[in-house]
RNA sequence: GGCCUCGUAGCUCAGCUGGACAGAGCGACGCUUUCCUAAAGCGUGGGUCGGAGGUUCGAGUCCUCUCGAGGCCGCCA
């Protein structure tokens, strides 16, 4: 048991070792909340601490030295060494607060054992300088010679900077979109589809063999409903106005369009049916509408699933029935007042939950159990859920429910995103599915472009309510965050093309160790955060870090842009400056591509 | 009745898992272009991190209580 505690509710980000929802508590006992049973971790995406995820290019040249010194001071080798970047100039280009943090365990001040540990750092040549400051804060500076090596690593990464192969050799299958065929994606569909893909694609880009699979439902009563509903309409269409809309019906107006197809291009084949199988013809009629709907939509949004799972094939295969049995085998479920009841409270949920029905429908969460069952079967070394806030409650019932099948829960993550609102000059927008004022998803790429309505829906926490604002997301100026990231790359695309045109070509063997210019190291040094961004936002599965990154890094290449001449400089400055800029480039790249968003050569 | 999430600058939000005087964008005001894209850069003003206790050498971050906003559950998914 890598981290023993109580797992129950919580927030995100407040626990490091995971994200969405559950973490491990570790005061037990003494906290509010919903218990669920000892033994259920978080799950991890590696098995390395996060603190070594996130452990920046810049690390490893102060890292050795510190388990070096540490070990002569006798200390734990497990012992966690913190390396920070401070955040204010003049502490250095790292901060280390482990003398701090050893103060309790080897019984000495903070300070004297800082002096210990500086004394060493100070015999390291590509250490220029070490500070204690504070309470026991020490602060290191590197030689330049180290950036310009870390330049040099980089490049020699060629297109592939930011990638990990953290992930290597596992799998893991993503689930998202999920929305069932009864009409065209809304706009509020948009932050799971942005979050989602970009979450599979930070999975790849670390290395994972991703799945990305959409899981839906056309057997169900809405189903029903929005057969019913064109149904309606197609006999409203052949004359019959008075024919009923049923109530609860789908209102919108994709159903009349589909039922005018029905009309037009099949409308013998509806009325050589006999009326009782009328309803079904819609149905289908109608899933194969929405879906190739969604399909579309998805599409310019860059994102195609590689699995599509119906959740009808859980009962046809017997998955849910023997989820059931399996139940029962454990003594698990139990009848009262005409319902199955599963006994969650037997293992340290606050409730037991129904799970089918006295009318002998089953609840959602005995099919969802059945289907991630199905899902670790399949042999994914992880499995993704992406869920918004209205789902929160499953998860536990979920996770109870496959555990006690015999599966770990640490193999399932659930990234839960709150709900969205657009705003438009000042003021909300509606929209509503049903009523039939609805606002598609594909009416919003329409609006601001596919770029905008992918880097909106994952720039801020999954976590937090986001507001999404359509005045914003339709400029397209400065005030527009993705064109400030964009703009950036087709600036550097700009320089290349103009380098090329005055002969000047990319010299990858250029000499480097002419960018001491505090705006070049700079750049460096953020540059050697990439990977472990990607990595930290990965692991932690907060795909916004990775834009807040980037607006980070377009920001360093600008003031780089502002301050260093790069054409008509004297050589050698001329070519590494250029290759600089071209190494940021690529970072560039690579960094919209994981949001999918698209990087113009110009603008 | 129970539970979850969120309260940080006028607005929208970051805040690297407990570190040094709290950051960015937008908005406001002022400035920079004979010069590689000014879709950029610089400066000024703006905050008792909802509130009160607590743990700690140290809290926006962890704990308790509390106020406010949104959401979920108690045989719809």
């Amino acid at each position: 048991m890598e981290y023993p505690g109580l797992l129950r509710y919580r927030g995100a980000r407040h626990d490091g070792r995971c994200t969405g929802l559950l973490s491990t508590g570790e005061t037990l006992g003494r906290r509010k909340g919903l218990w669920l049973d000892p033994g259920w971790y978080a799950a991890r995406a590696f098995d390395r601490p996060a603190k070594e995820c996130r452990r920046m290019m810049l690390s490893r040249y102060l890292e050795p030295h510190l388990r070096t010194v540490l070990t002569a001071l006798g200390v734990d080798p497990a012992h966690p060494i913190p390396i920070e970047v401070p955040r204010q100039e003049g502490h250095g280009d790292l901060t280390t607060t482990v003398a701090m943090s050893l103060a309790r365990p080897l019984q000495k001040a903070p300070r004297q054992i800082a002096e210990q540990i500086a004394e060493h750092l100070r015999t390291i040549p590509e250490i220029t300088s070490v500070e204690i400051a504070g309470p026991g804060f020490i602060n290191v500076v590197f030689d330049r010679t180290v950036f310009h090596q870390i330049l040099r690593d980089l490049d020699a990464q060629s297109d592939a900077i930011g990638r990990s192969h953290i992930g290597q050799g596992r799998t893991v299958n993503v689930e998202y979109v999920s929305a069932n065929p009864t009409g065209p994606l809304h706009a509020g569909h948009g932050r799971n589809c942005a979050v989602g893909d970009t979450v599979a694609n930070l999975y790849a880009w670390c290395g994972f063999s991703v799945t990305r699979e959409y899981y839906f439902n056309n057997a169900g009563n809405q189903m029903n409903k929005l057969g019913e509903s064109i149904l309606a309409r197609v006999m409203q269409q052949l004359g019959q106005a008075d024919w009923p809309f049923p109530d609860d019906g789908y209102h919108g107006e994709y159903i009349a369009e589909i039922a005018a197809q029905i009309v037009r291009h099949q409308r013998d084949a509806f009325e050589d049916l006999p009326a009782e199988d009328r309803h079904a013809f819609c149905r289908k009629a109608g899933e194969t509408w929405c879906f190739a709907s969604i399909q579309r939509t998805l599409e310019r949004l860059s994102i195609r699933h590689d699995e599509f799972f119906n959740e009808d094939s859980l009962y046809t295969r017997g998955n849910v029935q023997s989820v059931i049995d399996a139940l029962r085998d454990r003594g698990l479920v139990y009848e009262k007042d005409g319902a199955l009841w599963f006994a969650l409270e037997q293992l340290g949920n606050p409730q037991d939950k129904v799970i089918v029905k006295s009318s002998g429908e089953p609840t959602y969460r005995l099919p969802d159990i059945a289907y991630h069952r199905d899902k670790l079967e399949r042999g994914y070394d992880l499995v993704v859920d992406i869920f918004g806030a209205d789902h929160i409650a499953t998860i536990p019932d979920v996770l109870a429910g496959v555990q006690a099948l015999g599966f770990d829960a640490n193999r399932v993550r659930t990234v839960i995103h709150q709900m969205v609102t657009f705003i438009e000059n000042g003021e909300v927008v509606k929209f509503s599915k049903r009523s039939g004022t609805s606002f598609t998803l594909d009416e919003l790429i329409d609006e601001v472009g596919a770029d905008v309505v992918r880097f909106f829906f994952i720039m801020r926490a999954v976590g937090t309510h986001l507001e999404f604002d359509l005045s914003l997301a339709k400029e397209e100026g400065d005030k527009n965050p993705v064109f400030y990231l964009q703009y950036a790359h087709a600036r550097i695309c700009s320089i290349l093309r103009k380098a090329a045109d005055l002969g000047v070509s990319l010299d990858h063997a250029t000499d480097v160790s002419v960018l001491r210019h505090p705006r070049e190291i700079a750049l460096i040094d953020l540059l050697g955060r990439f990977q472990s961004t990607v990595e930290r936002a990965c692991d932690q599965l907060e795909p916004q870090s990775v834009a807040e990154y980037l607006r980070e890094l377009a920001a360093a290449y600008h003031l780089f842009y502002h301050d260093c001449r790069i054409l008509g400089s004297e050589e050698p400055v001329q070519g590494a400056r250029l290759l600089l800029a071209d190494v940021t480039r690529r970072a560039m790249q690579n960094g919209l591509a994981m949001l999918g968003v698209g990087a113009p050569e110009q603008m």
